[in-house]
DNA sequence: TTGAAAGCGCTAACAA
DNA sequence: TTGTTAGCGCTTTCAA
């Protein structure tokens, strides 16, 4: 044995098999016996076996790559680089793919022909699909042409994904925001078909309930201007709002760029808890108390999964949303929670 | 021919050589007559061949990948994701690989080890390395190992660098303010070793020289607190500054957080032009009148140059950096120039 | 200078 | 069920 890297013939060699079967085993195909597959096996785990993938490119004809998916209805010049959430899923997936000859492959699909280009993805992903962003109906699509399909939105019960805790992550934020004071809470939710909006939205409804408090929504679109001008609606026409919960940093931006213009501060006259911890919500003025979606480590988790073979149907991980505390919420009357700024 | 993607074998045929022949004259390796190398060449053209890369690889051992480089002396999570400059490098990297069958490696070294990690990954790369963020020695460095590498930011005079006009838009920006009405502009800078925080804040300088203006220069990191603290002591120190060039929209959304807080009004009080045009750009209250740095275009030249089979020695491209007006400059008292909201 | 031929490491028909 | 045998498309010796 060389000081080269084992090849499949090492492992036939060692295990007295050929080579294709060597092959069957590694790449679980029917055809096989069983005790020459655990002769295979053992090989492989000896030799510490792993298969080149550029020769497996090759030989099928098909590249080892995971496809990020961002289904948007705009696809205008820079929609990556601007979207606080889409542009950590890159940094998630790609630190997983170091070292394992898989590609990432991205792509920016127009809501509006979506359907033909998922098909097409479909069609030629190998290892699979991360859902950056996608509705629940495409997601569901994709899924039935081809299994190997993660999202980290809310989508099709069937399609696995990994789930942030959005629910719990509004509740907890207007809960907090009604332990300091808070008592005419508002919100702004995000676009009404999402599904991370849906579940914002529902925790923010559930708690309002629960604290006996007044239920006063507006819809955003997960953008800095939604976001503006829904807060401005809501000064209008609630004047007393003294609160309020932001389903994503970005609108929050605008929604304190509309309380200030109403002659209002932040946190003093309306304290504010955004959702995400975005780089947005250390650009506005002043900072933003958020809820922080684990984006990254969401991403690397569906990467993995997809390389280890992709996931079982159903599957869903489940993810944290915490409370990250800067200055546009007021500090609580005891005890010292400081904020950052 | 068939409708399948031309092979080697297919330029070969049609150029009545042999397949080692065209495989010379594609790769540029001597060994191949001129007469020959014009009918291979004509072939290609004809047949619109392109290599199969995945084939190549296999060959040669050697993946193609474009080694995107970023050092940075602080490599805490979330890094990318949250760093508004080098977050646009991939998205503009990405589209240009599509369908050329090469990897997109991302590289965040620290500065500390970042020599060791260099040399390493000069001695792996493939197609070439992209500096997004690296400091002008260790860029000179990789390049004396590999000559394929472009830098997005201005190093070493021998390695190739997609440049933009650093000093032109810091230059522009303080004459805006001048043209603005704007006598006391003060200026808060980047790294000082930083070759783009350098070239604005020359152009700051000369701007001022030559518009007879005070020099309120103050010394900022290009981060956010850096701003924020940065713009604090400068109106301490010069009550009556009624503007900012701030070097990186990042402070720029620090400094405008100081200024509010010191009770006075952006842009009534103070008039502030950014520079990047990143997201903090838009998050900032008011949004940032900023000089737009093309960075997406940058890194698409770049991959684009390397994919061509690797830069010239001392190969440079200019790019313009552009005003864009938003709320954080008064209007100015002629015309019409509106910001967008 | 040119071409024949042997791989690169793997998969997938096809036989046995 | 297993093994034999072609390739996948390209590069690169090695002879001619």
């Amino acid at each position: 044995m060389s000081t080269l890297k084992p090849t499949i013939e090492d492992v036939a060699q060692l295990a007295g098999v050929s080579r294709a079967t060597a092959s069957r085993v590694i790449n679980d195909v029917p055809g096989a016996s069983a005790p020459l597959r655990e002769r295979v096996r053992a090989a492989v785990a000896e030799l510490g076996y792993q298969p080149n993938e550029t020769a497996r490119a090759l030989a099928t004809g098909r590249q080892r790559a995971i496809d990020v998916i961002v289904v948007t209805p705009d696809l205008s010049v820079g929609w990556l680089g601007t979207h606080p959430y889409v542009s950590r899923v890159l940094p998630g997936v790609m630190p997983v793919l170091q070292g394992v000859n898989a590609q990432l492959r991205l792509h920016a699909v127009a809501q509006a022909t979506a359907a033909d280009e998922l098909d097409q993805i479909a069609s030629t992903t190998t290892l699979g699909a991360v859902f950056a962003e996608i509705t629940p109906d495409l997601a569901a699509h994709f899924y039935r042409r081809c299994r190997r399909a993660v999202s980290l939105v809310r989508t099709d019960p069937a399609v696995p994904g990994m789930e942030a805790d959005n629910f719990g992550g509004a509740y907890e934020a207007v809960n907090r925001l009604h332990q300091l004071g808070h008592r005419r809470i508002a919100a702004i939710h995000g676009p009404t078909l999402n599904p991370c909006a849906i579940d914002r939205r529902a925790g923010y409804l559930q708690a309002t309930q629960r604290l006996g408090l007044a239920d006063l929504s507006a819809d955003g679109n997960f953008r800095r201007e939604g976001g503006y001008d829904a807060a401005q609606q809501l000064l209008e026409r609630h004047p007393d709002i003294d609160a309020m919960f932001i389903a994503c940093d970005l609108m929050a931006a605008g929604a304190v760029q509309a309380i200030t213009a109403s002659g209002r501060r932040v946190p003093d006259d309306v304290g504010i808890i955004g959702f995400d911890d975005s780089i947005a919500a250390v650009c506005t003025n002043p900072p933003l108390t958020t809820m922080r979606l684990p984006v990254e480590e969401m991403a690397s988790s569906a990467a993995r999964l997809l390389l280890a073979g992709g996931p079982l149907r159903g599957h869903r991980q489940q993810f944290p949303v915490d409370l990250v505390v800067r200055e546009s919420t007021r500090e609580p009357d005891t005890g010292r929670v400081g904020g950052t700024r």
